[in-house]
RNA sequence: GCCCCGAUAGUGUAGUGGCCUAUCAUACGGCCCUGUCGAGGCCGUGACCCGGAUUCGAAUUCCGGUCGGGGCGCCA
């Protein structure tokens, strides 16, 4: 079953948006008078007006806002229709909106008009129910609604392309294809939601350290850091790639006087990935500072970033990571930090007689690859580490903008770091070259082109001040944070290898 | 870039040469049911990715194609 077979739907269908709307006869329930016309059709629609055939209100209570206070009183809630579940004199309707669930309850005796009706909506057709609210030890919620009147706002196609609440699986491929169903399944919005709150209070974070929120462009010439491939294409008569990362953007943002900037940026990569860890197009936290003394003062900031993003989630998201099967723990400060060569001298002790193995010891120099990554993980876990810093990496691996240790490229060590969660890289940071010599020499160290670099160099030349910063993978943040077994999850539209729609 | 795997109703699956005019669940349609809440009961509709080959016979084996998933690398 291929995605494509999944293509927006190839024309209207008439039979789907007409409106619908039953109203009881007679009966306790008085509908809240209307400001508007209510005759379908009636009038010319208007940009400036709600639509003249909607109903007089579509909603006064959110499912989860009901209370003992609203007993016996006339409410309408609005959502979509779950579940229906008929009984021969009885239904009972399940909507569902952002807050939770409702239930109607629909007697046949008082509004066979209703009930009939009830038998007839497609399951996720938007729907607006007004009716007495009643509370009720029959009812699971404790609460439920009697209907006067169900107002069919839009009925739903069906079947549907993939089941919201079905009790069989999805998979990946078929929830993403639809995926404005699959958001309307609260364990998939729970996810959003944490997101939000991640953002949030990295956002709020920064800008109470002194950070400067800024949008450098996507668009970007010849120049590339190198490392991985980039997307390219026709600017006008020139060519132009989508930008990697902000990076060279930051950095001359370091000589302007803001000293601490931060941008939500976007990450293009044109790799050719299969992995679950890999998008394409990836969002990222994105800062840096000036005026520093070593890599230490970024990670400081760092270890608070994470602190405040973590706590955040923990006291503001606890129903969202019920739902998403999650528990986000608040980080114990400060966090460990490990040396490179401390770092793969354990890999290669527990590889020895551990349960995972690499095919041969890591010697200093090698990067760390995915399973020795995991390897790590795994022990410093066992030590009560779930957040660990590597630091002091051999030059080689890093990009070349990552400044020595010391004040030449003789340095077999550099300022740079990583800190992975869990056994998953989160981050790459480090303290930058702000020698513009130096920066030259970095350049030529991974095979690139000064002269491809000159905008970038001359900002480096008239005082540039010490510097670091680093970037943060928002979607590897809510995937190790959450457990998630896609980097997709955490993604509303992702892209990648194959996916360009939706 | 290297390597592995998969494609069966709307959805998720069973099926390793004849017992397949293809299993089960869910969805969808019909009927029954006054307290469901994974509602239940009965009935029904609905599928083997495309092309070629082997064979008396192919969902099943082989070849090619298309589409997709994943591991490593790269990285966030």
């Amino acid at each position: 079953m291929g995605r494509r077979k999944i293509a927006p739907p190839a024309g209207p269908r008439s039979t789907i948006s007409r409106f619908r709307s039953v109203a009881a006869r007679g009966g306790g329930g008085v509908a809240p008078s209307s400001p508007y016309p209510s005759t379908p059709g009636s009038l010319k629609p208007s940009p400036l007006l709600p639509p003249p055939r909607g109903p007089p209100v579509i909603r006064t209570r959110y499912a989860s806002e009901v209370n003992e206070a609203d007993d016996g009183t006339t409410q309408t809630i609005a959502g979509w229709l779950q579940d229906v579940r008929l009984m021969g004199n009885l239904a009972f309707l399940v909507i569902r909106d952002r807050t939770g669930i409702a239930q109607a309850t629909v007697l046949k005796k008082k509004v066979p008009e209703l009930h009939e009706l009830a038998g007839q909506i497609q399951r996720e057709s938007a729907v607006s129910i007004t009716g007495t609210v009643q509370m009720s030890d029959k009812a699971k919620l404790g609460w439920e609604i009697l209907p006067d009147n169900i107002q069919v706002l839009n009925e739903s196609e069906a079947p549907l392309p993939m089941g919201v609440v079905d009790r069989v699986g999805v998979d990946l491929d078929t929830r993403l294809d639809n995926r404005f169903l699959d958001v309307r399944r609260p364990e998939v919005a729970a996810i959003f939601k944490i997101r939000h709150e991640v953002i949030h209070a990295a956002g709020e974070y920064l800008r109470d350290k002194g950070f400067l929120e800024i949008h450098t462009s996507c668009i970007n010439a010849a120049s590339s850091e190198g490392g991985t491939e980039v997307y390219k294409f026709q600017y006008f008569e020139k060519e132009a790639f989508l930008a990697q990362s902000p990076q060279l953007y930051k950095q001359m943002m370091m000589a302007t006087g803001f000293d601490r900037v931060f941008e939500f940026a976007r990450y293009f990569r044109a790799e050719k990935h299969n992995t679950t860890r890999h998008l394409n197009e990836s969002t990222a936290i994105d800062f840096e500072m000036a005026w520093i003394q070593n890599e230490e003062d970024v990670m400081k900031v760092i270890e608070g970033l994470m602190n405040a993003i973590w706590t955040a989630v923990h006291e503001k998201r606890q129903e969202e990571l019920a739902l998403v099967g999650a528990e986000v723990p608040i980080p114990k400060l400060p966090f460990l930090r490990i040396t490179y060569t401390d770092a793969i001298e354990k890999i290669n002790k527990a590889s020895l007689n551990g349960d995972r193995k690499l095919d041969k010891p890591l010697e200093f120099g090698d990067d760390i690859g995915t399973e020795a990554e995991r390897i790590l993980g795994d022990v410093l876990m066992k030590e009560g580490h779930d957040f660990y810093f590597i630091t002091k990496w051999p030059l080689a691996p890093k990009p070349f903008y990552v400044h020595p240790e010391g004040k030449d490229m003789g340095s077999k060590l550099c300022r740079g770091f990583d800190l992975d969660y869990r056994g998953v890289e989160l981050l790459s940071g480090a303290q930058r070259i702000h020698e513009p010599e130096l920066l030259k020499e970095g350049i030529k160290r991974v095979g690139l082109d000064p002269t491809d670099f000159e905008g970038y160099l001359t900002s480096f030349r008239y005082g540039m001040p010490p510097h670091g910063g680093c970037g943060i993978g928002i979607e590897r943040i809510l995937m190790q944070m959450l457990g998630l077994p896609n980097i997709r999850e955490a993604v509303l539209f992702p892209r990648d290898r194959t996916r360009l729609y939706p």
